[in-house]
DNA sequence: GTCATTCTGGACTATAAAGTCTAGAATTAC
DNA sequence: GTAATTCTAGACTTTATAGTCCAGAATGAC
């Protein structure tokens, strides 16, 4: 070993995140990169290797940073249908400031090259984990009785992944708190009702 | 008058629409969009300015021609709540070949310089367009009997925008059927149950 | 025919951005 | 001190692509 890293990778990645979920990938600069990050060129190329790699590792970082935190609120609170209400009221609220900045893999999803299959695995793979996560809560809903046996776990897990989409993408254009509030009331409203086949 | 244009500008507009919607702005090059649109260079420029009009005038287009069709639906349709049911599972069952695109104005949202203002404003616009032909279409509902006049048709509007949104980022990512089948048959249930405060 | 306009096709320019390279200073282990 | 590594700072190269320009042919109104 010779001379350390003066600076956190992982805080490095962090900051490089933040930009590309604030800009998205083509209007991120290296420039704007190295300045955020605190790093110069060359730090960052040896680091992390060029842009796109870069790239690729924010969204791993992300899509672990917030499928930790979900996965860890759901374990921990003790009614699983309140979790999912925290959940959406939760989107609802991170309006302000930096929040309005929808989901990094949505952004991700929606602005890559309909043929690069890189992001795109990520993308299906990190679906999955947040359809497990989900199962999951819903499992332990039913287990205590929250949610009937009949009901269709896996359709309500995907109902959630596709109203908290919908719910970031509209933040982004509209950070209007009560709306989103709203949405989020009637989402809510499926654990109440039989649903009509 | 002298010599007439040979192609119909409604139709390149249309083929650069389609590319637009399928790659993204940045994805698609010129030279990509005179081959699309079947005309070279100073045809182009001619009729449509720059690079960044043409995207302008591709995105009032499909706005346009989107938010058209669903209001002919909608007003056409003798039942309202199945006329949103006929919306959510025609998204559903738009999962080959070409549909599987999202759709062109989310993807602008995300992929969008947040600092611009113009496609922000035509986004905004069109949100609200789409929210007054939903809760026109909610409206007749009432007076029809199909909801009860105590239903906050406004909540409904937006929560119908943002799973549709949901429902077409998800088609993007993974053209299941059956899945947004689910998702559909959910998110319509909020007709059939009262909504809790 | 003349004039105005549009067409094609390609050459050319301008620009922005990614990525590479260089040189020398700083830091740590030995 | 020496060796190994990382740091900064900036010059440089490369590449992609948007945008401009030009020449000549085609078309239609008059």
């Amino acid at each position: 070993m010779a001379r350390p890293k003066e600076f956190d990778p992982e805080r490095a990645l962090a900051k490089a995140m933040n930009l590309f979920w604030s800009l998205g990938y083509e209007n991120t600069s290296l420039e704007a990169l190295m300045k955020e990050m605190g790093i110069a060129r060359q730090s960052l190329y040896d680091t992390f290797g060029d842009k796109r790699a870069l790239y690729l590792k924010a969204l791993a970082y992300y899509r672990d940073q917030t499928n930790g935190q979900v996965q860890k609120m759901l374990n921990e609170i003790p009614c699983v249908t309140e979790g999912f209400a925290k959940l959406l009221f939760g989107l609802a609220s991170e309006t302000r400031g930096q929040h309005q900045r929808g989901c990094l893999l949505l952004s991700a999803n929606l602005q890559r090259d309909p043929k690069d299959a890189v992001v795109r695995d990520l993308l299906r793979d990190n679906q999955s984990r947040v359809e497990a996560i989900f199962l999951q809560a819903l499992a332990r809903a039913v287990k205590q009785e929250e949610l009937s046996p009949k009901d269709d776990l896996t359709a309500l897990a995907r109902f959630f992944v596709v109203t908290i989409q919908g719910m970031r993408a509209m933040a982004r254009l509209k950070s209007d708190k009560k709306s989103l509030q709203q949405v989020a009331r009637l989402a809510l409203a499926v654990f109440n009702c039989r649903i009509p086949h």
